[in-house]
DNA sequence: CCACATTTGTAGCGAGCACTACAATATGGA
DNA sequence: TCCATATTGTAGTGCTCGCTACAAATGTGG
């Protein structure tokens, strides 16, 4: 049997390119035009390998959440909440203004609201970002059980609440703000988790 | 000197439908069949009103800030910097949630990415997001004046901080997240402020 | 070397986009 | 009444969108 003409470019790489395009411009910003030249193939061999602009995003977004997998087990292990969020919030204002990237965190970027075409990429996107959320929660669970947080703590409550700075700090990073203005964002956050901590 | 055919709309109500269009769809997402329909005009009559959909959705953002203008009035009179932030960011809750609009914020909903075609709108809606930012930072080197912020508080950290929990919270609200679950937010943000105000 | 399977590049599809030309219509002033 | 001015509705304009038909190219198995 006969395999075929060999695929000329990798998989992975050209999702990196295409991450970076939805990343820059948005889902809907995007055009098929901007992800093909980025990517370094023709349109036929996106719809090959991808099978459609959605379909595309979804390949990137997994490979995005994937990249910070790594990362995101660091951050969950520290030994109390407080150094968790630490760790997460400081984390974040590094990584969203780190050069090498476009600004800013892909599942918010990529788009908060779409034209009816695509109404579903919104949902995909929360749908994502809620992970996060759900990590924290469990680990802030965790530490109520440990005794580390308050018993009078909620931990879906601050688990929302760091969720939503990280997302203030991310449209912050893409409309400008520097790592040291999300440093202090952070820092004043931390603090409001250290609050409910048990003092040592 | 002959006067003209007289207008058969409003301009403001038809403003009015746009900026919901535009809150719902995103500045790209809105398309100017939408924006007509829901306007009750035709696209000739948008032109000559409003010159072009760049122009129809800052005229939209002059109408949405122009709304919010005395609500954030009556925030900023409020008498301590903690009660300030108190109010700022239930009302967040409140009006983010409210059935009676899109949910979420139109200054992030507008689009914080978009095609080459239209760059600048992200940069027009991150600055009229810094207006409120600045609005609080005066507010809060008022309240450090006043002694009513502890000397060493950082009122532009502070109001950074604060504006990066409403654009949290205005995405959450966008994806789904209730009046409670916003509320929940904003209390533990008001903490924050409470450590650096000076206890009476 | 041939037959097959898959990818590649070119070129272009229909659809929807923002926007407008144009003629009909409706006012106020001379 | 008739002109000047402005808006209205119809019907498009050129363009770009996501996506694909097709044939040439490039590999493997027999």
């Amino acid at each position: 049997m006969a395999i075929g003409r060999p695929r000329t470019f990798d998989r992975d790489t050209a999702l990196d390119q295409a991450m970076e395009v939805f990343w820059r411009h948005g889902y809907e910003g995007a055009t098929i035009a901007q992800l093909t030249d980025a990517m370094g193939i023709n349109p036929p061999s996106l719809y090959a390998a991808f099978g459609s602009k959605e379909a595309l995003l979804r390949a990137a977004l997994d490979r995005y959440t994937a990249r910070r997998e790594a990362w995101m087990d660091e951050v969950l292990s520290a030994p109390t909440a407080r150094e968790v969020t630490s760790r997460m919030l400081m984390g974040v204002a590094e990584k969203q203004t780190d050069p090498a990237n476009p600004p800013g965190c892909l599942l918010v970027q990529g788009g908060l609201a779409c034209g009816s075409g695509s109404a579903n990429v919104p949902f995909e996107l929360a749908a994502r970002r809620a992970q996060t959320e759900e990590q924290l929660r469990h680990r802030f669970e965790r530490a109520k059980d440990e005794g580390d947080l308050a018993s009078g703590a909620d931990p879906a409550a601050l688990a929302r609440y760091v969720s939503a700075v990280i997302t203030g700090m991310s449209v912050m990073a893409s409309s400008g703000a520097d790592c040291e203005a999300l440093a202090q964002v952070a820092a004043v956050a931390v603090k409001s988790v250290e609050d409910q901590s048990v003092r040592a």
